[in-house]
DNA sequence: CTCCCAAAAGACATCGATGTCATAATTAAA
DNA sequence: TTTAATTATGACATCGATGTCTTTTGGGAG
């Protein structure tokens, strides 16, 4: 590899207007620069980062831990891939500003951090982002790291600038769709509450019952949807019962995801129960694998997870540059919905039915 | 951030003793030892990577191009991500190493590469490993980097280091199963066979037969399903239209990967043709939501991609260290049969008729 | 108590790029 | 043509870690 002295010799100057020409810092005579650029070309010389960063003490990296390549394969179900897209997402902001990702992979296991920061505190990164592959609270042992962090997807309790997805908002934009088109008896179907997304996602529902001036009844909300296992098709079974037996059943039925839409749509099938003629659905995630190829097409919501990894770059970058403070609260970044042919309009509906 | 210097001064020895201590490259007395360590721990020292490669004139990086983080938000479908899962077997041999991989995304524009590579020989990368999102033939304008270079599901012309898929021995591996389960009319149908692996497929299908003894019969080889259009369902009815129509018609049908699998399920359904009872199926891809979940569970054969990941590093690795020489042919690596319930066995069946 | 030898520690130069300051070349003004 | 004011270039030191060589220290033998 040729060094910046190699160019100097070659074109008869000195090192540093060689400097001067790859850097544009400082004027330069052009038939002094022709020569330069020729021995650039001529030894293919690329200056080197590590010097350059020696004088400068600016690395221009930016760390980013995740799990999110090696989990891909563990994945045999069809589901969204939130790490990715938030990765993505900084990915993006990164590249604009001319600046170098450097991924570190936990495979898995949390114990690998320490060493993985350790590498990147060796590189001298200008900032770190940790991406969690769901919305959940973290603890890292470690001691504050020498340069900004910003965690994507979960947050902590020391304050440390997060950018969480908003699903109290997506809920309540969603439910907020629903009663706008004159549903007013809505079930919702969910995962474990200790799961951090279900409470906010049911406070967001309930936020747009209010709104609606609905009462909040809780025998049309059960959670504890048992993820993955072979109990979820008789927990769903069971839950259906449950609501369509009430003395006022629900005329649309919310599911904590896409996936469970589906199971839902099947399960109705076998019993009979046309979609959206007899009950309405809506899921949660957009996952478009799942929600354009189910037939009706669904009705749901997005988290913004490319949007959550460009404002973690964003925000990373402007702690960086002193230009922002820490935010005290985890931002929360809210998606919106996707209005498909899952859920009937009532109000139209009712309409028709007086008109005819 | 603390130097070599400020722990010297703090520990009252010079810098080079520090450096001893550090890297444990030559004795030092258990005194000595003792009071670096702790001001090391004092001063949250964490050596410079950019200092030591100055000298070493070793970075320690391994530089990936790809496409695979950006092109997540592209699916929509239920597809693998054969990149992602390279990616995720050279994170496995690199971390192994103490290496740190710096990864770069095309965000899917190939122009964008050069200034990629660029900023990888800034950081004087050690290696370069460039991965495609599907095995084909590739191009690069640049002259030879700098570094070993490595194509992972792709190749060029000009005979750099490559690991493909070893879609012929899949396929044929494939085939051999259903000959040995006593199929003798195979159907095939299949994509575009300007695609690489079409053809090579093929090429694994007739040998399969050859290797049974049974005769290639073009009628009974469908190609150009088209992927991703609203006509695909249309091609594969007719397809299926002539094949059930030939005098002796299929016993199985070998389908172009796992989805193609899928919508023949379907299709077969709605005319009333059951799998495997009345014909069977097999897929490709064994791509797990698809393989997995349908009914009954499919027959098909998976591109490792993961191993291809793997192989690609250490090939990478041995280069550097100039261990191997450069392999002048593609190094292919091959898949196992995922047997599952789409596929009868005639043999078993033959006997039972002869039995009963 | 000396002397010698090995072990331990340090001095100094070096890697490549660039900031600082000094000097040479060029132009404009007198 | 000379001088002042620019403009263009170069000399040198520096960033942090470490390879090479030198010096110091300590311990055992004589």
């Amino acid at each position: 590899m040729s060094t910046i002295y190699d160019v100097a010799k070659l074109a008869g100057v000195s090192p540093k207007t060689v400097s001067r020409v790859v850097n544009g810092d400082a004027p330069v005579g052009k038939k002094t620069r022709e020569k330069v650029e020729a021995a650039i070309r001529e030894l293919k010389y690329v200056p080197s980062s590590a010097a350059r960063m020696m004088r400068s003490n600016r690395s221009g990296l930016i760390g980013v831990v995740t799990g999110a390549i090696s989990r891909t394969a563990e994945l045999s179900d069809p589901k969204g891939l939130p790490d990715l897209f938030i990765l993505q997402g900084i990915q993006q902001v990164v590249a604009e500003r001319d600046l170098t990702l450097m991924i570190a992979d936990t495979a898995g296991q949390i114990d690998k951090v320490p060493a993985l920061l350790r590498t990147f505190q060796e590189h001298r990164v200008e900032g770190l982002i940790y991406v969690a592959d769901y919305h959940k609270r973290v603890a890292f042992e470690t001691a504050t790291p020498a340069c900004p962090l910003v965690l994507a997807n979960c947050y902590d309790a020391h304050g440390t600038p997060a950018i969480v997805p908003d699903d109290k908002a997506c809920e309540k934009r969603l439910v907020e769709r629903l009663t706008a088109h004159g549903h007013r008896r809505i079930a919702y179907l969910t995962f474990d509450p200790a799961m951090d997304a279900v409470p906010l996602r049911i406070e967001g529902y309930r936020e747009a019952l209010e709104a609606a001036g609905i009462a909040y009844d809780p025998a049309l909300v059960s959670t504890g949807y048992p993820i993955n296992t072979e109990f979820l098709h008789q927990w769903l079974d069971e839950a259906l019962d449950r609501i369509l037996a009430l003395p006022e059943p629900p005329t649309v039925i919310c599911c904590g995801n896409d996936e469970m839409a589906m199971q839902l749509y099947g399960l109705l099938r076998t019993r009979g129960i046309r979609v959206p003629e007899d009950i309405s659905i809506a899921g949660f995630d957009n996952y478009r694998a799942i929600a354009e190829t189910l037939y009706p097409p669904l009705s749901t919501v997005e988290l913004p997870y490319a949007e959550m990894g460009r404002q973690a770059a964003e925000l990373l970058l402007s702690l960086i540059s002193e230009e922002a403070s820490r935010p005290h609260d985890p931002v929360r970044v809210a998606g919106r919905v996707f209005w498909r042919s899952s859920v009937t309009d009532l109000e139209l509906e009712s309409q028709t039915s007086k008109g005819g």
